[in-house]
DNA sequence: GATCGAAATAAAAACGTTTTTATTTTACTT
DNA sequence: AAGTAAAATAAAAACGTTTTTATTTCGATC
């Protein structure tokens, strides 16, 4: 069959070896040239850029990873919950993902985004991704107090920044929200507006910040020379069904809560549905204070005092600190801890309600 | 400085001349074997197959990808909107990455998502992806009546599947939800009820879906002999900040709506929060039907009737359609319209309204 | 028993880089 | 003007594959 004329010939990209032709140049002066080596002169440097951009030239990554065994890609590991579930889960890692692409624009590095059930799972990645060498960095989350991911990738010294901390004190890039502190400050407002049964809706213990977050609490109480109603702690997945559930289930008791402090955005929906289906109304009967990092609870009804950090501010610290990793600096300077900012919507007070 | 003698030599990884080293064949054969050519003898290959589990063998993923050309690499573009604005939106892109990370698993693909900004954001990344071979294949949402991405990846024939469908008559393998449907059914649900004022919470008309709503709506209106009140319509951002200021400015008209069709969660939630602020009660004021893709609305207050159609699933379906595709099959037969479910949570009638 | 063809395997080239080593050119010193 | 060092460039090797082409082996055919 006739080639169709109307059709242009594909030209294949320019190559270095292109370049050599047109320009007369090596391709080993080309190379040296375009990565801007101080050995090649400038004249000739000017004439090989120039003729790069008349050729519209982009480096071929695949040569490029083959020769220097890297792969210009930084992964991500991205929790989801059981397939068959589709529960409001994960819906922060938008932001995550957004932000950490922020970081990387404008660097030649990419995002490469692996899907994790579990901490297994994550495990088995991080350790898949080293062994094949499927990418130059790694981020990951949901750290555990004891993280097997952390203490390998220190082991096989390997760049990760972990969004979170682990409880060993171990050398590594990390961004984490001060949850000691938002949880503590978020008890002490609601002991201070003279509630004493105070519910904790809380992540697995095994999470590392979920931990954090119960010191909070109980700092709270002991500051006042109080104690902590520790079984008022609910510990479960970020669902809103979990939180939910709890909620139901805590307003069963005897001597039922008359606040929340919530672990984040999804639980807190649950809390109020739970509330709102069993008549309490918030900020009369009940109050709830919550972590926020997507600014939804502003549309709660009513809305509700929270603890707000956009994450998406935490992803680009995440990336920032990866693409310093993957060029080489140590850790040590690598560790940011943010302080969520209180947005007050309630008075949240026992005091000021009507009798 | 002498090397530390408990520190285990790195031992590089097998590669395919290792095997040969170690089996006596030449790299052509090991690799014609591990790629299971039927030209090698089936002894040989055994032989082979083995001496590769021993030396735990993984292909080099950048030799092959550098030979052969193809990158194994599915590349997603996520939206997300500005970045100094952190409103809750976007968050459904959680699921499709996991849906169509499961479709991925098993494949030799990886998933790369990359952030856009808007349209011609979107439309330029894809360009580059396929210039310079960043992926072998695309994925995409927020389709356009008249997208630019599919007429240019149409025309350079590069495997991809969107999330939504463009108003042109063009072959291409696409994933969607049946919105000229919802709309139609949550508006018919609300006349046969007894509303006649009937806002429409809708995107930008640009967008080609947000025309199969509006479709839907009108037709609702014109089965019954009615006329749409298309000044109900309101279209802006999915953020739940723009469901609220529209549920605002449209319960001050002189003639304010007595029902809302919505067109996703976050909206919904703005909507809700408006009528909240507003003292409108929800089933008793004013009625609200939303469609949502991560079944969020069960735990609003009070629980809304909602058309559901769990988006994880059309991730799935869009990974899955892109491996055929990269695989060389057509789009003919790559084409899956989805019909979400009603979720009956309010009668949604004027009628049953207590006076 | 030489010839042929098929089957099996080996050799070599190629993909596009970077980097090490080698060569040429230039500029300086004496 | 010869010698030398430095600067600039070129050549070649390497990264790990796949694929095309070449060679060997072997059984069957005449």
């Amino acid at each position: 069959m006739a080639t169709d004329p109307t059709r242009v010939p594909i030209k294949r990209p320019a190559t270095i070896k292109t370049l050599a032709d047109t320009t007369g140049y090596s391709i080993a002066t080309i190379s040296k040239a375009l990565r801007g080596s101080p050995v090649v002169a400038p004249a000739t440097r000017d004439a090989i850029f120039a003729a790069a951009r008349a050729a519209g030239y982009q480096a071929n990554a695949r040569g490029m990873a083959l020769r220097t065994g890297k792969t210009y890609q930084a992964a991500v590991l991205m929790p989801v919950t059981a397939a068959d579930d589709y529960e409001w889960d994960g819906v922060e890692y938008t932001q995550i993902l957004s932000g950490i692409s922020q970081a990387l624009e404008g660097s030649d590095y990419r995002m490469t985004v692996h899907v994790i059930r579990d901490a297994a799972d994550g495990c088995e990645v991080a350790r898949r991704i080293v062994a094949q060498g499927l990418a130059d960095g790694l981020i990951f989350s949901g750290i555990l107090a004891e993280d097997p991911r952390i203490d390998f990738l220190v082991d096989s010294d390997f760049p990760f920044v972990s969004l979170g901390r682990c409880r060993k004190p171990l050398a590594y890039a990390h961004v984490d929200i001060d949850n000691e502190w938002a949880a503590h400050a978020a008890t002490a407002r609601l002991i201070a507006g003279g509630h004493r049964r105070i519910a904790l809706i809380n992540p697995q213990r095994r999470l590392s910040y979920a931990m954090d977050r119960i010191d909070g609490f109980h700092r709270a109480f002991r500051e006042e020379g109080l104690e902590a109603s520790s079984d008022l702690v609910a510990e479960g997945d970020l669902s809103t069904r979990f939180g939910r559930q709890s909620a139901i289930d805590l307003m069963r008791l005897p001597k039922p809560p008359t606040a929340f402090v919530c672990v984040n955005e999804s639980t807190t929906l649950g809390v109020l549905s739970a509330l709102g289906s069993l008549g309490r109304r918030i900020g009369h009967d009940v109050d709830v204070i919550a972590y926020d990092d997507i600014n939804v609870s502003a549309y709660f009804t009513p809305p509700i005092t929270t603890f707000y950090q956009p994450i998406e501010v935490l992803g680009r610290a995440l990336g920032q600190f990866l693409l310093r990793r993957m060029a080489g600096e140590g850790p040590q300077a690598l560790r940011q801890v943010f302080r969520p900012t209180m947005i007050e919507r309630q008075p949240d007070g026992m005091a000021v309600r009507p009798a």
